[in-house]
DNA sequence: TTGAAAGCGCTAACAC
DNA sequence: GTGTTAGCGCTTTCAA
């Protein structure tokens, strides 16, 4: 169970370190009976580089810069912060050196600007949250150009040039939610979708829920449900949804395709006695307040902290020890209720 | 933005690498004035030790080995075989060397007899699933005296001289299934708690969950459910359970404390037309099968693969980069329905 | 085509 | 007390 270095490679084959060194990385130069005598020698004992050795030669300083919409305007994007921090911590001492910009979410001159400051910098990656599609489409461009791997967290769509994607699948996100409310409310009844800011937001995310959403309950053998769908601005919510609770029975259920399904709650609390069943997005402080009292029935996890964690954790092992990316990294969907939510806040 | 290296603190405070090295460990033999300037030095520029470089100096050969419950035995383990052989292939590039060793999860002197060789080899860590609680105890203390690190998963006991548990908290998964059962099946009704096989296995773990599980249905406010408990041998559950369907509206809902659950499943699907809401553990095929065409509501993904890696991947960075081990890691209890198993199961 | 040698950053033994 | 030095395993340059 000896552990086998270039060196005992190199003896055993009657070579030297730098011949072993050029087979292993095939950088040709070798005679063939050289080469044929390592590389059997290689196999025989199947030789596994010892990978802190070679990352400590290859002493580079990497960087990442990470671009996200600004918590400061949207709390919602706090987590992600979050886990770019914790990231930042773990592997400073390895030589990684990650940087963070925000722009503003609502608008895309911020976008432009921050991508364009970074880009003069030449990072080695740059982990990008593209609410805007379109703009992301053209800034990913600019970086391929440049040679400069991009990841992305949370958005679903196919981004060419993005060396990889940490998220969710957000059709069977929707899916998952549609189960968990046939379970929940009784056969045949109607169920609110509701889209929250859709504007100003990644719309896209919640049309994509939607779809699963409905395609599950559309399918089902022996239930009808009626489903409506409402895309309404903050600002609107509570004339519109109060209009609708005030005539009884008309809602059983409302899935809020976004992580404002405190809002929503918080409205539908006025109506104790209509029993309305409410799913929706992500462990906000507030949600997980209306969870707790049962006036929230499941939230789903869309766990920002970790995608955004996760992402830059490949990226650093690639530069470190060369460990492939995987493309896609698609991750659970994780369902919440009242019981098992601090499993997945407290870290 | 400089990366500061020994070197570089040993020419500004004017000593030589040894010194500053003296310093950071505190090995002492250093003068006042050294110390001081030296500390001073380190403080203000952030020093962060370049732990590749680190790690390589200590060119040891790690040696964990891990105690686990045969799977070809009892397939229940094959999760947890998995996630340790995933860690294996990690790490094998970095100098640790792990090695499998397994029991018969029903006979306690196979367990003596493997840890008995693993103590005579006196590798740095080992990893025990101690599903036999007073045996482990025995073994914990062999391995303490001889300076062993001892990890485990999966048990919820306070066992003295362990390093590090890797494994969920069994009373919060009770209450998890209790909310979920509450919220799918009528109030008032009665609900059936099956511990399978509880004699064989490690009953602990049964009657935390039913303890949670308990205490959660009784504390409700406006319902008042009923709720039976019975502990079974998979030879006695058909006629058991026959009987007790056979008494129509008798049981509304089922929690399996066990990943038994598809053969309680298997007997239930004879009576369609009773409704009974199932809710057990763990994503075995057999599982999902029935978790799938809706036969199982519910399952908790109790996570054995990511359970043994994790505690893997925690005593391989701390001998590698000297990474702090947690004494204690929760893992989230994931609900799993029809519609998201596959996040859980596929990596 | 090959070998020798330097060096990545850190540690520790050894000489002064 | 302190500085020097060798060396961890690997890569890469340079001279042969």
């Amino acid at each position: 169970m000896k552990k086998y270095t270039i060196k005992d490679i190199a003896e055993l084959a009657g070579v030297s370190k730098g011949t072993v060194d050029r087979v292993l990385h095939k950088r040709g130069k070798v005679s063939a009976a050289a080469l044929e005598k390592v590389t059997r020698l290689l196999e025989e004992i199947d030789y596994q580089p010892n990978l802190i050795a070679r990352s400590l030669k290859n002493t580079k300083d990497y960087h990442i810069c990470v671009v996200q919409p600004d918590p400061e305007i949207d709390p919602y994007w706090q987590p992600c912060v979050d886990g770019v921090n914790d990231a930042i911590k773990e592997y400073k001492s390895f030589g990684i050196t990650i940087d963070s910009y925000f722009f503003n979410h609502a608008d895309t001159d911020s976008f432009f600007k921050i991508n364009k400051t970074i880009l003069q910098q030449r990072p080695d990656a740059v982990l990008i949250t593209p609410i805007f599609h379109k703009e992301s489409v053209e800034v990913i461009k600019q970086y391929n150009a440049k040679n400069i791997i991009v990841s992305t967290i949370n958005d679903p769509l196919e981004l060419n040039g993005i060396t990889n994607f940490v998220g969710q699948d957000l059709i069977q996100s929707g899916r998952v939610a549609a189960r968990l409310m046939e379970m929940i409310i009784p056969k045949n009844r109607t169920i609110l979708i509701i889209h929250l800011d859709e504007v100003f937001n990644n719309s896209i995310h919640m049309q994509l829920k939607e779809k699963g959403f409905k395609n599950y309950l559309e399918r089902l053998q022996h239930s009808n449900f009626t489903l409506k769908t409402c895309s309404l601005q903050q600002a609107d919510l509570y004339d519109k949804l109060n209009g609708l609770l005030n005539n009884p029975n008309s809602v059983s259920g409302i899935f809020v395709t976004t992580s404002k399904v405190y809002s929503v709650a918080k409205i539908v609390d006025n109506f104790p006695n209509l029993d309305i069943k409410i799913i929706g997005y992500d462990l906000l402080d507030e949600n997980i307040k209306y969870l707790k009292n049962n006036a929230i029935d499941f939230l789903i996890n869309q766990n920002p902290k970790h995608q955004a964690y996760l992402c830059i954790t490949q990226l650093a092992e690639y530069f470190l020890f060369d460990k492939k990316i995987p493309r896609e990294k698609l991750l659970p969907i994780d369902i919440v209720n009242s019981e098992n939510f601090d499993g997945y806040t407290k870290n």
